[in-house]
DNA sequence: AACTCCTCCAACCGCTACATG
DNA sequence: TCATGTAGCGGTTGGAGGAGT
């Protein structure tokens, strides 16, 4: 580790669940003199803590405009949808949801919401329908043929490195470089359930939307990355 | 009542990005 | 340019408390 915390090797610091006074102490301080640098908070305040776990106990528990309570089900569904198209970016999801903090949401998101698509038969981390691995090859090979061939000799030309379909789906978004402005080739690992295989495509067998639409059918739970340069 | 297991969430840890001297 | 400090983020952990036996 060549940048420790300060927090870390500092001793005699409290750590664990802030007791009531601990909260007054912060609370008084931050709203008596607002938000500075948190580093020097604590021994203002007296505390003995450090800033960075006051600046966290301020964030997530005592800062005035939060909202405690149960998730509304509009919120749930917010939750789920920002989830889809940002992914883990719970800073993020947290900042269209006012009252709510990143930590909150991770949490609920982690206990609950996950679960919830679980028993509603969707993967929570590409929020596609869950499906084996054997329907999944099956339904590969024998409706793709003609769009997907095996690469012979890897050309790859550009890259893009993607964990999940939302995260290709926010490439086209962001306009980040996609095959259909690549003249020619790209070589594509669907890196699935273990199994590692290589396609090749061309610009003249595949186009966007067919790509978007395999890699939404046949990629729940799957890891894609393009291999090259880029 | 006593014990174990499980869930949830507050807090911590490790890291990166950025600012500053 | 480099070293150091700070803010902020996401992943992980630990313990309180509830459920089950």
């Amino acid at each position: 580790m060549s940048r420790r915390h300060s927090c870390s090797l500092k001793q005699k610091l409290r750590k664990g669940l802030w007791s009531p006074e601990e909260d007054d102490k912060l609370f008084n301080y931050i709203t008596m003199f607002g938000v500075g640098c948190w580093s020097s908070v604590p021994k203002l305040a007296g505390l003995q803590r450090c800033g960075k776990s006051c600046r966290l106990r301020w964030i997530n528990y005592l800062r005035p405009d939060l909202k405690r309570g149960m998730f509304s089900k509009q919120e749930e569904d917010l939750i789920i949808n920002l989830h889809e198209a940002l992914g883990n970016r719970w800073a993020q999801i947290a900042s269209q949801l006012p009252g709510r903090t990143d930590n909150e949401i991770k949490n609920f998101w982690n206990s609950s919401l996950k679960k919830k698509l679980m028993k509603q038969g969707i993967d929570p981390a590409t929020h596609k329908p869950l499906i084996n691995n054997e329907s999944l090859l099956v339904k590969e090979e024998k409706e793709k043929p003609s769009m997907i061939m095996p690469l012979s000799q890897p050309q790859p030309q550009r890259t893009l490195m993607l964990e999940s379909s939302h995260e290709y789906s926010e490439a086209l978004l962001m306009n980040k470089p996609t095959f259909d402005l690549d003249p020619l080739q790209l070589q594509f690992e669907l890196n699935q359930f273990g199994t590692n295989s290589s396609y090749f495509f061309s610009s003249d067998n595949i186009s966007n939307n067919s790509f978007s639409n395999m890699i939404n059918e046949n990629t729940a739970g799957g890891l894609i990355s393009w291999e090259g340069e880029n």
